[in-house]
DNA sequence: GCTTGCGTTCGAGCGCGCTCGAACTCCTAG
DNA sequence: CTAGGAGTTCGAGCGCGCTCGAACGCAAGC
């Protein structure tokens, strides 16, 4: 499969700025979350950059099941965390809630519902495609206005303030 | 200028979907709303589709300034047109109110203020660069996860439903 | 003249996606 | 034995960005 593309254009996308993430989010994106034994709320929060109260949210409005340990504490098995990883990628790419819950639904009936959750994405990659050029149009706008204002357009602005 | 740079760059954008208002798109970005007579509720909200609603809403919370007409209705200016058109590309890209308002009001404070809105701007050039690459990788993912599903990755899912 | 339609002001309401506080349980370290 | 810290459940609250409804004004067309 064209996964190498994938990766490749995955990280183009990722030169110049953040730096250090970048090994992180590869392996977050491909949810090569690879560790086979549970984690902890706190774990699962700190890999994902989300607070344990979001995480709480996400399992009682049915986004994602998640077992307890011996002490009642929730613990997150490879499925759960593969899923939230999944989850969160949609909803950074501004998949409303309700889309995720009903992709959810889907999912959770089975392999005849695939037809209909392929539907999804290709309607959700769509909306992204929509939404990079929006936001292309606007990085050209700030950048013109910069322009005007006097600033250099380099790569970016951190050593400044 | 590098105007040209942006605009190329921005077109490049633009291939593939939408079409027909690409070239809308340009204007709409380099405010080239040329137009110089005065613009009713009706026309700058279908210009800029939004509602006429949240025209009066940015207006009330002092992101721009309207003039009215003999029968007491709103006259969008070409300013104020510019003004708005800047604003929803900023908004489009995830600039919050409060930011706009901020922005705002150094404007309105004249030229002393431009360093501050330099910098302002460049930190939104790296907000909306962050982004576009968290955008690609959710692209990326999406794609993944559609080619698992058995879906062609082809240009656009348009003719489908 | 009267309706229709688009505009006006004002304040309230809403959907989304968290976010928080209270009250409680459990484990661990000192 | 006790204090601290991290987890639990439950329901309520909040910030954002609109969005709407009510009551009204004005101007054009039948």
């Amino acid at each position: 499969m064209a996964t190498d593309d994938l990766m490749s254009k995955a990280l183009t996308a990722l030169d110049e700025v953040d730096g250090p993430m970048s090994v992180e989010v590869i392996h977050r994106l491909v949810d090569v979350s690879a560790a086979a034994d549970p984690m902890t709320i706190r774990e699962v929060a700190d890999l994902l950059d989300m607070s344990p109260h979001t995480l709480r949210y996400y399992e009682r409005i049915g986004l994602v099941e998640v077992g307890r340990d011996a002490s009642g504490h929730r613990s997150y098995d490879a499925e759960a965390v593969r899923r939230l990883v999944f989850l969160t990628r949609m909803r950074l790419s501004g998949m409303a809630i309700r889309d995720l819950q009903h992709y959810v639904r889907l999912a959770d009936e089975g392999d005849d519902t695939v037809p209909e959750r392929l539907d999804l994405l290709l309607e959700h990659r769509d909306t992204i495609r929509r939404q990079l050029k929006e936001l292309t149009l606007s990085l050209a706008a700030t950048e013109y206005k910069i322009a005007t204002y006097g600033g250099h357009t380099g790569p970016s602005s951190a050593g400044k303030a």
